[in-house]
Parts: C-alpha cells; sequence; structure tokens
DNA sequence: CATGAATGAGAGTTCATTCAT
DNA sequence: GATGAATGAACTCTCATTCAT
C-alpha cells in the first residue's frame, strides 16, 4: 500500500470516529485536520469535503453488509435461518456505537446532492438482498404473499425509521429487540 | 386580528414554502427576509430563528393531526373503520407536498436540541393516539395481541421511515398506497 | 408640572438606575423603553439619546454639588471646616451606590463628544469651587502656597482617579478615607 | 522570525496607532482589517477580538515600565533621584502621544472583564514599584510617615486621574510638569 | 402625545478553499 | 506531497432611528 493510500486511510478511520460523535453536518474540514493531524492543504490533497470522506466510508460499510448477507444465502440455510440471522444482525448493530453513523448518512442524504444518492444506493442495495430472501421464505411457502420488492421495501423502511428515531429517545435494547422482531410477525404466514 | 399576528402568520407561511423547498437547515435568515420582503431587524421582531418559525410550524400541523384522530375516536367507528380513515390520511399527507415538511422537520430533530425535543413530542403523540385504537382493535378481537404501545412505535417507525425516504426516491403513488396499507396486513389477527 | 414634564422626569429617574448599574455605553434606549414602560415612538419624542439623559442627570447633580459648596462659602467657615466638610462629602458620596453614576460619567467622556464636554463643565465647575477655599485656607495662612486654581486642579485628578479605580477594585470603606484624607495632608502647611 | 509573528508584529502596531486615535471600543474588527490590509479571515487567524490586541499591546508596555523601574532601584540611586526619574519619565510619557493609549485602557476595564484584570493588573504592578521607592524615601528620612502601599496608591490614583483627563482637556506642558510635581510636595518630610 | 412595526447599516464570526513556499 | 497563512463569501444578530396609525 503507497503512502497516499495509507494517509487515506488514517484520515477515513480518523473521521469515521467524528461522523460517529458528531454528525455529518457538525464536522468541519478543520475538525478533520485537526484528528488527522493533517494541515488543510494535506488534507485537501486527498478530499476535498467531509462529504467525499462519508461517501468512502459507507460505501465500504455497505459492501461489507452485502458480503455477509450474501455467504449467508450461498451457505444454503432456510429462508427462516437467514431472517433470524438478519434480525440479528440489525440489532447487534442498532445496539452498538457505531449506529450513530446511521445519523450521519441521514444527514448528509438531507444535506447533500450526492449523500441522497449515497442513500439510494444503500437502500436499494438493501432492498434487493432482502427481497431474494423474501422470495426464497415465499418459495418455501412461510412468507406471506406479495411482491418481494415491495415487502422489502416495507422492511426497510422501518429500519430506517427506527435507525432515525432511535438516537433521539435512546431506547433500551429489550425494546430494540421487540421492534426488529416485529419484522417475523409481518413476514410469517403462520403468526406463532 | 393585530398587524403583528398578520405578519407572524405571513412570515410561517413564507417560511413553511421554503422549509418544504429546501429543508430545515438550507434557510437562513436571510431567506425567510428576502422571501417576506422583510428587513433584518423586522423579522428579527417577531423570530429570532427559523427553528423559532419551524416549532411553531410543526406544533400546528400535530395539533390538526391530533384533532382529527380525536374526532375519529369520539365518533364511535369501529377499529378497522378508523384504521382505513388512518391510512387514507397517511396516504393523502405522504402524496401531497407538504410531505417535504417531514424532512424538514427530520433534519431539526438531527441538528438542533429543540427540534429533538419537538421530534419526540410529535412521535410521541402519534404513538399514544395509535395505540388507543390497537387497543380498541385489540378488544374487538380483530387485531394482533401485545402490547399496544410498542405495536404502535413498531407503526411510527415504519412512518418515519417512509417520511425521511420518500422524497430521496420520489416514490410513486401507487407505491405509497402499497407500503401504507402493509400495517393492515401487520395488525390484523385473520390475513385477508 | 406639565405632564410632558412628569414623563420626563420619571425616564430621567428611571434612566439614572439604569446608568448606576450598568455604565453609559451598556444601556440602550431599549433599556430604557423597557424600565419606563414607555413605546419606542414615547421615549424618542422626550429624549434622542440615552447620552441626552445622562447629560441632563449629570447637570444637575453638579448643581446640586455646587449649592452645597456655596453654602459652606457663605457661612463664613473657616477653611479647614470647609475642607474637612469637603472630604466628608467626597468620602460619603464614593462610599454611596451612586458613584457608580462616576463610572458611566466616565464612559459617556470617553465615548462621546457631549459627554466630553460635560466631564470638563464638571470638573471646571469642582476646580472653581475648590480654589475658592484653597485661595481661603491661603489668606488664613493654613493652606500651601502656590496657584489655588493649580492645586485644586491636582485635587480633582485625583478625585477623578479614585473614582475611576474604585470600582474596578471595590476598595474598603477604611482604606477610602484614608485616600482622601492624604488632601489634608497635602494641602496643610503644618504638617500634623 | 516566522511569518505568523511578523503578521501578528504587524497588526499590533497598526492596532496600537488605532487604539490610540480612536481609543478601545470604536476600534472594529474591520478597522483592524483595513488598516492592516488583512481579510476578515486573515485577521481572525492571529486574534480573536481588539480586546486580545489590546490587551498584548498593554502587558508588554507594563512590562517596559516594570523594567525600567527596576533598573533604577538596582543602581542604588537614592529615593529623591528615583523619584525625579519617575516624575521625569511620567511627564515624558504624558506629554507623547502615546499617553492617549491610556484613554484606550480605561475603557477597555470599564467596557470589558478582561479589561478591568489587566487595568487592575497594571495598577497593582505600579503600586508594588511605587511602594518600593517610598520605603527607600522613609528608611532614607526624607519622605513623609505612612503605610508605604497605601501612599503609592495615592499616587496611582492621581496618575490615574491625569491620565484620564489630560486627553479631555488638552493640558499644556507647563502644567503637566506642575502637576506631576505635586507628587513631590506631597511626599517630602521637609517642604522645599 | 403615544404606539410599536419596520428599516437598514454594520459589527461579529465561521468556513470551504486556494496558493506561495 | 505537505504546510499554514490568507481569502472572501455568507450568515447571525443588534441597534438607533423613523413613520404610519
Amino acid at each position: 500500500m503507497s503512502k497516499s493510500e495509507n494517509t487515506k486511510r488514517m484520515i477515513l478511520e480518523k473521521a469515521s470516529e467524528l461522523f460517529t460523535q458528531k454528525g455529518y453536518s457538525a464536522v468541519t474540514m478543520k475538525d478533520v485536520c485537526d484528528a488527522t493531524g493533517l494541515s488543510r492543504g494535506g488534507l485537501y490533497r486527498h478530499f476535498g469535503s467531509t462529504g467525499e470522506m462519508l461517501t468512502l466510508i459507507l460505501r465500504e460499510e455497505q459492501q461489507n453488509a452485502d458480503d455477509k448477507l450474501r455467504m449467508c444465502l450461498t451457505e444454503g440455510k432456510s429462508a427462516l435461518q437467514i431472517l433470524d440471522a438478519l434480525i440479528e444482525a440489525h440489532t447487534t448493530f442498532l445496539l452498538s456505537p457505531k449506529s450513530a453513523l446511521e445519523l450521519a448518512a441521514n444527514q448528509y442524504a438531507l444535506l447533500d446532492a450526492t449523500g441522497k444518492e449515497i442513500n439510494m444506493e444503500r437502500a436499494w442495495s438493501t432492498v434487493k438482498r432482502t427481497a431474494q430472501v423474501v422470495r426464497l421464505g415465499q418459495e418455501e411457502g412461510v412468507f406471506i404473499d406479495g411482491d418481494p420488492q415491495s415487502i422489502a421495501w416495507h422492511i426497510v423502511f422501518f429500519l430506517s425509521g427506527i435507525h432515525t428515531q432511535k438516537p433521539l429517545f435512546g431506547l433500551e435494547d429489550d425494546f430494540v429487540r421487540t421492534q426488529i422482531n416485529y419484522i417475523r410477525g409481518f413476514l410469517l404466514k403462520e403468526k406463532e
């Protein structure tokens, strides 16, 4: 890895911490300068704006999530098993401090055209994967009928909402688990 | 109505348009000055910040929504009838240009302490009313079992998500209708 | 006394309180409006600026001081008796809360042309009266020789200094008494 | 000397001129921008307020005065010689255009908490040094008896007064000399 | 006389961004 | 590649002052 690549990595790590702490719009280029120890000019050589940094951070995170889901799907698990894994993953993420990054992502989407684009990419990506699981469950006959993509969107909307509201309310762990679990109730054909 | 009240009204109307067009953080006091034709000092006489304006706008809107729901509840309608009315109201709102104000509300909550407060007020208010309807449906034996408030929160999270994402995606009318209708599927004991 | 005169009086009283509390430059026309309960236009009908108010307040206070000294001089007291009375008067004033007005006077002189003028009037007035006492003491053979006016100026400079510094330091009563008493040591031919 | 140091120096010099001409409160950041040719942002990189500048200017000046007096005291001169040197120094300063800075210092003390602090530092510093001279003169048996610090304060009050009033009156050189010389008359045991 | 809404100039402050070194 | 001084645009906010009612 070249020296430049290393510096870029380091900047993204520090920036990620800042976004997690302060959201998107409150982080200025000066903040990143201070956090990385780089000068103004030095930083600008690598990134032209905080948005550029957040874009990369979010894309990478998205990549990881996609990879995980793909692995689940190729392992030949049942739809219910995958659903439970998904639910567990979302719960863990929501309860981790990293979930604050979602807030930054939201701000970014609301304030900036590129941010809006990234947000759409992310949503689509999640929808597509989720739809695959839904289709699988329908084939197995355990999930409700209906357009898989539309159903997937419904889940994504709910997740988006809880992501946005969670940091505002400081929801408790059990509450979050219960909420995420409602997805099961919504998806399953036979009520348990 | 006094002259001052008139001006305040006029400012709020113009500000509401601006918030709908540009969200919360992109609207500056100068923007409101230009839109209203008032001078700097003249505007400050009435409102000290754009947040103050948005606070009033959102509270009033909330008031209207509350009033409508209260009327439904006191008219002795069945839970299903009220649910359908609610779904219709949400759909209509989401498809109106005014729904972009929800985006501004979200930004406000993410960027400002008062905004966060307002957002919580709004969410709680909706949760309480929705929980009443859920309870009614449970008594009638048509809605799923479970803590009414928790179920209400689930619906609110979904609505919050769709409110936030909708303006980013430009969803089509039919799609929005389908999505909102999923609430029925989630709530009803017997799948239709 | 006409109604207008009454209002003017009332304004000056309230303004005097404000100047005593906050100095000259920190008092705005709005402050006076709030304190008097008058509207902007109403206040402007009587006074065009806070400076105008302070000018009148200071002139009146000066008038009172002059009158007192004149009375002392016409009562045929000895120079030493008058000096002691003066010293007592200055001490009392310095230890009273009203002495904070002197700070306002100082600010006014430093910030405004009229204030400078008033300050000069006040100083001259004090110098002239003090010089009369000095001359009297010299004729009685108890005060040091030298140009009475110059000696009077020296005393005025000292008083001005202690007026300015006092509120900044919060000097104790005994200290103020000792300081003012040095005037005796300076003036008297025979050291006591 | 670094570029930044150079700019800082330059700013302080220009600011000092402005303070001398216009006092403290009349000097705005914009004035300093115009005088230095710097942009708004450029100036703020070095100083956050005019008060910060004046603080540095006054502290440096105080340092110089202290150093001079310390030199006099260590050179083993007699109290009377030092007194004369002091009197000469004060006279020279008062007659120089730089004495107008004292006015700015006064305004600063009256308007700003930090200014008040600086003023106190300056006064205390002068009092301490003066008290040393007074003590020396008492030991030599040529100065009047009494607490040296209290006597020093008396002199400082007078100097403060003349510093404040001088620029308002435009006193003539001879007058200033006579006034400062009264300090001798006050301090000396045997009247000359 | 009095009201208070409105004006408009100007101070303060912050930031993304550039550029000579 | 890196530095950090400097730019300049934009925004917030405050007041003295005016004027229609």
